[in-house]
DNA sequence: AAAGCGTGGAC
DNA sequence: TGTCCAAGCTT
């Protein structure tokens, strides 16, 4: 019948929550002969059966090993479109070098965006820091468990006010991510195209409905994890799903056309100059972009055009007196959501007379960064992969 | 309210 | 190769 998860080859670590009482929603657990946990099909209403297969089945991660709201609020945004496996990397590094709200809300800008160098979308460091000395400020460094004062937080949107709501607090309140929208959209049937208003409200008044009940934040990530490892966007695995029973996309089919997606825009090409300008030790001349692109990173001189006098444009928009060296060192494709970046990367030798002091850029901003320095500032991928390309100590810019 | 914002993994 | 898209938010 399918209504049954697959047994299990070893045991998963069950995660229960600190507060969350086995109560009556809670499945009748057997355990057989090889230790492999199973639970019963019979009368289970969706809530129980998700909580159940959640139990059994809920991968064993480091934010899911705490209820401290400040940790999980980092994980939350961590997570904002970016895989588990990308956020492993981060998290734990991230939390060690800032353990507690104060500690965040102490940091420097650049202490923050250093730790998140590499993880994209950096908009979301700047907010999450914003958001946490607002807590300090106003909240005396507790993370309010008032909905609506959590919901007004810088970079605290809907979904991340669910998450912290339901996980941290135990509360009631629904959310809807990537995975819930698709995982609502197949169970009910909603066939109408992401993104677009009346289905939107159509997933957060759903997902509000089942929400309602014990253990709010486990069947919150019940409904997470189930589409992240079986209601997938491809190839879903019906047959280890515990809530086939009321599949409206199963019986009628249209698993494999639920949901609907939105229709995506093309992203747009552009032709860029950067220039990798560096002194005799080898450390390039950075400046910090305000701009929304890479907002807040260093980065070496970039500009957007070709060829040589396009680079001597972006020094000399700096004030750095530097003489390009050769031919353009290379070129690279950096590819984001919405643009497609073609980058023709220049090397230039910095002036002896300004290499190495404050005066090669005086009232511009810009530094000069070494190997040794690069771990304390936040960079881009992409810069990243412009220093790797101009060939300087390669193996000691690494992150 | 549609567009902009990074990166990397899967197929 | 290209395409999709992942625990979204802001403007």
């Amino acid at each position: 019948m399918g209504l049954h998860a697959p047994a299990l080859e070893e045991r998963s670590a069950p995660v229960h929550e600190a507060r969350g009482q086995r109560t009556e929603g809670q499945a009748r657990e057997m355990v057989d002969a090889h230790g492999a946990r199973r639970y019963t099909a019979s009368p289970m209403n969706e809530r129980d059966a998700l909580l159940a297969w959640f139990d059994a089945n809920a991968r064993d991660l480091p934010w899911r090993r705490t209820r401290d709201p400040y940790a999980i609020w980092v994980s939350e945004v961590m997570l904002q479109q970016t895989r588990v496996e990308t956020v492993l990397r981060y998290y734990e590094r991230f939390l060690a070098r800032f353990p507690d709200a104060h500690a965040l809300a102490s940091a420097s800008e650049d202490d923050v965006l250093s730790m998140w160098s590499g993880l994209g979308y950096y908009r979301r460091a700047r907010l999450l820091h914003a958001g946490v000395r607002e807590v300090v400020a106003s909240y005396g460094g507790r993370v309010p468990d008032d909905a609506t004062s959590r919901r007004a937080l810088p970079g605290v949107g809907r979904y991340t006010a669910g998450a912290i709501g339901s996980i941290a607090f135990d509360r009631e309140e629904p959310l809807v991510d990537g995975n819930v929208a698709r995982v609502l959209s197949r169970l009910r049937g909603i066939d109408t195209p992401l993104g677009r208003r009346d289905t939107e409200a159509r997933l957060w008044d759903e997902a509000e409905k089942v929400v309602r009940g014990p253990r709010p934040g486990a069947l919150n990530q019940a409904l997470m994890e189930l589409g992240a490892t079986v209601c997938t966007p491809s190839s879903p695995k019906c047959l280890s799903c515990p809530i086939t029973r009321s599949c409206v996309a199963l019986a009628s089919d249209r698993t494999d056309v639920l949901p609907v997606a939105k229709a995506r825009r093309a992203p747009r090409e552009v032709a860029m100059v950067a220039v990798v300008a560096h002194d005799a030790q080898g450390r390039a001349m950075m400046v910090r972009g305000e701009k929304a692109l890479f907002g807040g990173l260093w980065g070496v001189p970039m500009r957007e055009g070709r060829g040589a006098k396009t680079a001597r444009e972006a020094l000399r928009e700096h004030a750095i007196d530097a003489r390009l060296t050769r031919e353009p060192a290379g070129h690279i494709e950096h590819v984001l959501t919405h643009r497609r970046l073609d980058v023709e990367v220049f090397v230039a030798r910095l002036s002896s007379a300004s290499a190495g002091t404050a005066s090669a850029s005086a009232g511009t901003g810009a530094r000069a960064v070494g190997a040794d320095d690069l771990a304390s500032v936040g960079v881009s991928t992409l810069t990243r992969r412009i220093l790797e390309m101009s060939d300087l100590t390669i193996s000691r810019f690494q992150r």
